[in-house]
DNA sequence: AGCTTTGTTTAATCGTGAGTATACAAAGAT
DNA sequence: ATCTTTGTATACTCACGATTAAACAAAGCT
C-alpha cells in the first residue's frame, strides 16, 4: 500500500518553477506543440506532455485552450515583429526576418503555416502580413500599373520571403551569412517577373 | 390522355439522381466544404448542406468521413495530374498548372493549403509533391553545386508556382494569355537567386 | 401494380477532448 | 513549524460531432 505514489526526495529533484517560469515555458511547450498540427488537432494533453507537467495545471496559467493559444501566437507575433520592425523595408528586412525565423523555427512556422490558416486565429497573423503586404504593395505600385498584377507581386513577394525562410530551415541552415542575399534575389525575381512579365526571361 | 411527362414537374421538382451522380456532386460540395477550413475544422453537416442533402445520406455513399475526405482528395490529385502529367518539365508545365487551378480552384487549394499540412492526409499529396520537387531537383543539380542549396530551390520553385497561381486567383485571374509567362518568370528569378545568391541582383 | 432506389426525418449511441472539482503531497519562504 | 505555492492524481460533467438505427415517402423502372 505505501510504496510508489510518492517517493521521490532524493531519487528525483522535482525542480518547481516560479509561476511566470512556468507559464513562459508552457508557451514554449504550446508552440512545439502546436506547430507541429494547428489548434484542432492538438490537445491540451499534447501541450501538458510536451511541457513534461499534468494537463490540470494548463488551467492555472490560462483560462481555456483557446487563450492559450492565442497567448502563444500573441507571444510569436510580438517576438517576429519586434526584430523584423514595422516600418518601411530596408536591406535589413530579409535579413532580420531570417534571424527572427532562425530564433524561433517553431514559432515561426506555427504563424504561417497553421494560424494563417486557420479562420478564428487569422486575424492575429494579418496584423503582421497584411501591414507588411501594404506595404510592399506602394513600393511595388510605382513599378507595376496593372493593380491586380501589383497585388499579385506583392503578396508572393511576402510569401517566398517566409517560404524561402522556412525552407532554409527545413534545409539545416545552409551557409547562414549568405542566405539573406539569396532570399533577397529570389524576390528581386518575382518583382521582376510581375514588372516584365514573360518579356525578358532567361 | 397521357399527362406523365410533365406532370410532375411543376408540382415538386425532386429532380432525384443516379447512384454516380449523386456520388460526384457530393465530391464537389465536399470540395467546396473542405477548402474553406481542411478535415478536422469541417462537419459532415457542413458538407450535407453545401450539397443540399441530408446528413445521413453521405453514409450511403461513403463508409466514413475519413473515406470521404480521402475521396475527395483523390480525385483532386487524379484530376490535376492529369492534366500537368507526370513526366518531365516542360514549357507546358506551368500552362498546365494554372489551367487546372482555373478549373478546379476549389480543389487546388484544398491539396496545398490544407491537405499538405494534415499530417493523416499528407501522404496524398505528398505523391505529387514530392515527385515534382524531385524532378526539379534533378534538373536543378546541374546548375547548383551545393545540394542545399539545390534542395532548397526545387522546394521554393514549387512552392512559387503553387502559390502564385493561387494568388492569381484571388486576384481574379487577370491577363489570362499571359499569367503562366509571369510565373515562369518568377520561377526563373527564384533559380537565378539560388545559382548566383546575391551576387547579381538588381 | 409492385419493387428498388433515392430520399427525408428523428432519435439513439458513442468516443473524444474541454473544462471542473476534489483531495493530497512536497517545496520553499516566513 | 506553518503557510503559501506548485505540483500530482483521479474522477467527474458537458458539448460536439461521427456513426448507426428506424420508420417513412416519393421516383422511376419493369
Amino acid at each position: 500500500m505505501t510504496d510508489e505514489p510518492a517517493r521521490r526526495q532524493e531519487a528525483t529533484p522535482v525542480r518547481r518553477m516560479r509561476r511566470t517560469e512556468r507559464r513562459a515555458q508552457i508557451l514554449d511547450a504550446a508552440t512545439r506543440a502546436f506547430a507541429r498540427a494547428g489548434f484542432t488537432d492538438t490537445s491540451l494533453d499534447d501541450v501538458a506532455t510536451e511541457a513534461g507537467i499534468s494537463r490540470v495545471i494548463l488551467y492555472r496559467h490560462f483560462e481555456s485552450k483557446n487563450q492559450m493559444y492565442r497567448a502563444t501566437l500573441d507571444r510569436a507575433c510580438a517576438r517576429l515583429s519586434e526584430r523584423v520592425g514595422e516600418g518601411n523595408f530596408t536591406d535589413a528586412s530579409i535579413p532580420a526576418l531570417l534571424e527572427a525565423a532562425s530564433e524561433e523555427p517553431d514559432g515561426f512556422r506555427l504563424l504561417f503555416r497553421h494560424a494563417a490558416r486557420e479562420p478564428e486565429f487569422r486575424d492575429l497573423v494579418d496584423g503582421l502580413t497584411a501591414a507588411s503586404v501594404e506595404l510592399a504593395l506602394r513600393q511595388l505600385a510605382q513599378m507595376i500599373p496593372d493593380p491586380a498584377w501589383a497585388r499579385w507581386a506583392a503578396r508572393l513577394v511576402f510569401t517566398v520571403a517566409v517560404e524561402g525562410a522556412i525552407a532554409w530551415l527545413d534545409e539545416g541552415r545552409p551557409d547562414p551569412d549568405h542566405a539573406a542575399e539569396r532570399i533577397d534575389a529570389a524576390v528581386q525575381g518575382v518583382i521582376t517577373a510581375a514588372r516584365s512579365g514573360g518579356t525578358d526571361r532567361l
